[in-house]
DNA sequence: GTCGATAGGTAAAAGCATTTACCTCGATTA
DNA sequence: TAATCGAGGTAAATGCTTTTACCTATCGAC
C-alpha cells in the first residue's frame, strides 16, 4: 500500500470523465443530471482505485472539516469524567465526525492556545468541558463556530450541558423515604462554604436545593448535617465516624459523592452497622466504586456518557441556546434497609421514583 | 471576532510584500536573505492581523499536519488508561501537534474505518492503544505513515511500547522478601489457562515470569497459587477466603491487580487479620482504588501516562522497530507487615529495590 | 430550416500556503 | 566596458476539492 493515495483527478481519469462531473456525483448534488452510465462508471471507479477524499482539501473550500474540537480542563482524562469523552466520541462518530482532544489543565494560556489549535485545523464547532464552575474564560471564537459547553454553564455562550441535578437529588431523598426514613437522615459533605460555588462543580448547588426541596415537599428535614471541603473516602469515614459516635438516631447517611460514602462504610463497619441492615447510605455519581463495595452502593450516577452525546448532538444541531439538562439515573444496589411497613409517605416518595424511572 | 480570518496573502499585503516573502520569512527558510526590515514588516502584519496559518492549506502542500491519530479499541476512556490518552495529550502538546482520538470497541470494522478516517484528516502518524492481546488487525497504512503500537505488540510493525513487566513482576516480589516473607506467599489470580494469553494484556505472561525468576533468585515459591480468569473484587474476595480458610500458614498475598487485592481486604477484615499488622497484600496496577482502601495499598504501578508520552516521542522520533519498556513505579503504602529480623536474604531483595528505584 | 429546450457534460476559478524558478538592480571584477 | 555576482525579492505552479458559469449536441416544435 505505498502507491499514492488516489486523487479525485484520478477517479476521473479512470472514469473517463471530468473531475467536475465526479465531484458532482460522488457529492450527489441535486438538480443535476448525468447519465446512470457515468454514474456507474465513476463508482466503479472510486471502488477500483480505493479513493477517499482528503478532507484537507475540501475543508479548504468548503468550511467543514467533519472535525469537532473537544477541550477540556482536566476532565476529559480522568476516571471522573472520561465518560463525557467516551459519550462524545461515541455521537462524533455516528454523525462522521471525528475528535481533536486538547486538555487544558485549567490553564488560562494553555486554553487560549488550544482554541487556536483546534481552530488552525478547522473545526467545525468546539466543546468545552470542565469540573470547574469558575466562570469559563473563553478566548475569542469567531462567531461562525459553534460552541457547547459540558458541565458547566457559560454567560457568554449559550449553549451548554448539565445533569439534572436538582432532580437527581430530589430522586436521593425519594430512595430513602421510600424506604421509611424519616426523622433519621444525616447528610453528609454538604459544604455551604462560600468558596464551594467557586470551585465545585457548577451544580452542586442545584444538587443540595433539589434535596431540600424534597424533603420540604414531605415535611421532612435531615437531623444532622455534616459538611467538609474535600470529598474523600477520608473525610466520609471522619465525619461519618463522628456523626455515629456523638448519636444513635441517624439510620440513613445521604453522602455527596460515592468516595464520601467509600469512608462512611468503613466507619460503619468499625462499629458493628451492616450497610443495608443496620443502616441505609445512599449518595451520588455511580463511581466505578459503587459496583465494588458489599452491599452494592445505592447511588445517583451523574450520566456522563448521555452528556458527552448531547453535547455533540447540540453542536450539530441547529439548537437554539439554553441549558440542556442531562437525566440522573438511579442506581439501586443494595446499600438501603427497606422497611416493610407502607406509609403513606413512603407511598408517595415510592411513586415519585418510578415516574421517573419511567419517564 | 466575526471578521474572516487574516490569509497569509492580508499579511502580506499589510507589509508591503508578496506571499512567498510572507512564508518564506514566517517559516524561517534557511538561504533565504531578506532585509530585517522585511522580517519586522512581516512579523508586524501578523501581530496586527492575528494571522495563523491554515494548517489545512499547508498540509495540502506539505503533507504534515501537526496531527496524530490515536486509535484505541477501548482504552482511551476508560478508567483503566485514561493516563495513557493523558500522556499521549502532554506529549503532543509539548511537540506541537494534537490528537484526533478515535475508539473502535474493539470492532474490526470499525478499526479500518477510524484508520482511513484519520487518514483521510492527513495525520502524521498513528498509535494504536489497546488492551486486548490479541494480533493486532491493523488495516493498510500507507509506508509513509508511521505507526507505534501502545500496550501490545504487533508483527506487522515494529515499534510498540511497553510496561516493563518482567522487571515491575520481580520488584513485587522484592517487596514481600524484602519484609521478611519466604515460605508464606500465595500468588492470586494467575491463570494459566491457554486463553489467557489471547484475551489478556499481552503482558502478563511476562509479569508472572518476572515473578517467578525473582522468587527462583531467592530459591523460593509460591506456597499456594489461586488462579482464576476474572479479576475483579469478588474473585480476590473468594480466591483469598478459600486460601484463608483452607490453611493458615499464608502470611502475604501477591495479587495480581489491585481490584483482586481489594477483595482479598475484605476477606482478611472478616477473618479478623489486619492487613499490614497480620498479613502482607501487594499487588498490581496502582489503581485509584488503592490509595482509597485502608491501609494504603502497596503495588507495582502501571505506567500510563510515561507510555502515552513515550508512544508520541516514539511516533515523531526517527526511532528503528523496537520495543520501547516503561519502568513500573514501585508505590509503597502500608499494607506489607514489616519485620524486624535482618536476614542475608530481605537484605539482598531490599538492595534490589533500591537499585531500581535510584535507576 | 430555425428556435428553444434539455440532457449531459466541462473549463476554470476559488480556497490558502508552500516552493521552484526566475527577475531586477546596483556593485564588483577583469 | 562588459561580464558577474549578490542582495532582495516575486510570479506562478502546486496540492485537492468544490462550485460557478458556461458549452455542445440532439430533438421537437413551428
Amino acid at each position: 500500500m505505498a502507491s499514492k493515495r488516489a486523487t479525485l483527478a484520478d477517479v476521473a481519469r479512470l472514469a473517463g470523465l471530468s473531475p467536475t462531473t465526479a465531484s458532482l456525483i460522488l457529492n450527489g448534488k441535486p438538480n443535476t443530471r448525468f447519465s446512470a452510465d457515468a454514474h456507474r462508471r465513476v463508482h466503479d471507479a472510486v471502488a477500483q482505485l480505493g479513493y477517499r477524499p482528503n478532507m484537507g482539501a475540501r475543508a479548504l473550500r468548503t468550511d467543514r472539516s467533519l472535525t469537532i474540537g473537544f477541550i477540556s480542563d482536566v476532565v476529559a482524562t480522568t476516571r471522573f469524567a472520561s465518560g463525557l469523552i467516551r459519550g462524545a466520541l461515541e455521537q462524533a462518530q455516528t454523525a462522521g465526525h471525528l475528535l481533536l482532544v486538547v486538555e487544558t489543565g485549567d490553564d488560562v494560556d494553555r486554553e487560549v492556545e488550544a482554541v487556536g489549535a483546534v481552530l488552525d485545523r478547522q473545526v467545525d464547532g468546539i466543546i468545552f468541558a470542565t469540573m470547574r464552575a469558575r466562570e469559563l474564560f473563553v478566548p475569542p471564537i469567531p462567531d461562525s463556530t459553534r460552541v457547547v459547553i459540558l458541565n458547566a454553564t457559560s454567560a457568554q455562550f449559550g449553549l451548554s450541558v448539565l445533569p439534572d441535578e436538582e432532580q437527581g437529588g430530589r430522586r436521593a431523598v425519594d430512595l430513602l423515604v421510600a424506604a421509611g426514613h424519616t426523622d433519621d437522615i444525616a447528610l453528609i459533605g454538604q459544604s455551604d462554604d462560600v468558596e464551594g460555588d467557586l470551585f465545585r462543580s457548577a451544580t452542586v448547588a442545584r444538587r443540595v436545593q433539589g434535596l431540600r426541596s424534597e424533603l420540604a415537599d414531605f415535611g421532612l428535614r435531615f437531623v444532622a448535617e455534616e459538611s467538609c471541603w474535600e470529598w474523600e473516602p477520608e473525610d466520609g469515614y471522619r465525619l461519618a465516624a463522628s456523626l455515629l459516635d456523638r448519636r444513635d438516631d441517624i439510620r440513613a447517611l445521604l453522602c455527596m459523592n460515592d468516595r464520601l460514602a467509600f469512608g462512611a462504610y468503613q466507619a460503619c463497619q468499625e462499629r458493628g452497622l451492616t450497610v443495608g441492615r443496620d443502616i441505609s447510605i445512599a449518595s451520588f455519581d455511580n463511581d466505578e466504586l459503587a459496583a465494588y463495595l458489599r452491599p452494592g452502593l445505592t447511588t445517583v450516577g451523574l450520566p456522563h456518557e448521555a452528556m458527552g452525546r448531547a453535547a455533540v448532538e447540540l453542536l450539530l444541531s441547529d439548537a437554539t441556546p439554553g441549558e440542556r439538562l442531562i437525566k440522573m439515573p438511579v442506581v439501586k444496589r443494595a446499600s438501603i434497609v427497606e422497611g416493610e411497613r407502607r406509609s403513606p409517605l413512603m407511598q408517595l416518595a415510592s411513586e415519585r421514583l418510578a415516574a421517573y424511572d419511567s419517564d
